[in-house]
DNA sequence: CAGAAATATTGACGCTGTCAATATGGGTAA
DNA sequence: TTACCCATATTGACAGCGTCAATATTTCTG
């Protein structure tokens, strides 16, 4: 009788996408398989199927809830009464955070094959976060003109800033002597050059 | 007689590699196998094993001849009488246009998975890339203090700006209006505000 | 209760990376 | 030349993979 516990197995789509979830972090893309997931779950090599199609559709289904969660990270504390810059810094900060702590999904969610580039949960969610990211380069004053950023070139900027930032780091890609105790709201400054915000 | 044309076949481990690439580039890389390859080149499926250990090695190798070409990309007038900031321009329009060439390659290069990380040569390759960035965040003047940029934060941003946009672009990420006749050189101006550089 | 629809299982197929065993050819020293 | 060694290439086999068709099972609906 609760929600939607009836049926065969009860929500196997959702169990299925952290069982994937899981193995992607811990054995990473090359150790994730949909016999894997199913046998980890307990049902059928060919149970997938029927919830996500093929595999690119689990990586999608996985990837978007991946957007949904980074969205969350970036406006946790967006209700409080935090001024804008406080809640630009949450932003970036969570971003970073993220991709950190999901370094394996994080890659995943920027992959030009193995997904199904047109999902439309998927590109929705994209969108949300790319909002967010909006937001942000507009507090710092990244746009021209008087009208605000009619081109986007801001958000351009800002998204290529904090993703590679992301995507570098947690590749390891910077020698460790350096990043020491720097986070992404250390680089702003160094890229404005008068470092006054 | 001829330089190394003697021997088995000749120079298959080279072969191996352009078709690999060609391979990736055609058909991603899930498409890419070391059984298609052997295919391709006309040799047994196992021969690839010899030169490269296993896929991993063949796709370090390849991965490694992509960060070389990509300095080589970045410095392709260096030689020339152009000034500083022309020969910047030159390293970052050049970074953008090799992942634009080689889309594919370029993501792999990026992988944390599939790599053999510490392989000296792709570490070599990689270091090579990484001062030549450098060379373009000091122009640019990004670097706190009197002595330079003692930290590395300056590289770090440098780095994220271009690597980020080089992969956003390429995985499709800005709506293309937004991107009409746009450059990473657009992009930094906006960044530092002023839109004087 | 009966039929339909959704969901799960089974078995099979070709493809993959990897390995052990074997074969082949070039380089080198007697 | 002969004999040997070593690098290289082939063959055959194995388990794991995604995917599909056919079948079975369970739930929903009328």
């Amino acid at each position: 009788m609760a929600a939607a516990r009836n049926y065969h197995h009860g929500n196997l789509k959702e169990v299925f996408l952290k069982a994937a979830r899981d193995l992607l972090e811990r054995d990473g893309l090359g150790g994730l398989s949909l016999r894997k997931c199913a046998e980890q779950v307990g049902v059928s090599h060919a149970a997938p199927k029927n919830h996500f199609g093929n595999m690119a559709g689990l990586l999608t289904a996985m990837v978007t809830t991946g957007y949904a969660e980074l969205a969350m990270m970036m406006t946790a504390d967006a209700n409080t009464n935090a001024d804008r810059k406080r809640r630009r810094d949450q932003a970036l900060l969570g971003y970073v955070d993220f991709a950190q702590a999901n370094p394996a999904l994080y890659d995943l969610m920027f992959s030009r094959d193995r997904l199904v580039q047109d999902d439309p949960d998927l590109l929705q969610q994209i969108r949300a976060c790319f909002v967010i990211l909006a937001d942000c380069s507009a507090e710092l004053g990244w746009h021209h003109g008087s009208l605000g950023d009619k081109t986007g070139k801001g958000q351009v900027a800002m998204w290529s800033l904090v993703h590679g930032y992301a995507q570098l780091v947690t590749a390891g890609r910077f020698k460790k002597d350096n990043m020491k105790g720097l986070s992404i709201l250390d680089i702003l400054p160094i890229i404005e050059q008068d470092g006054q915000n």
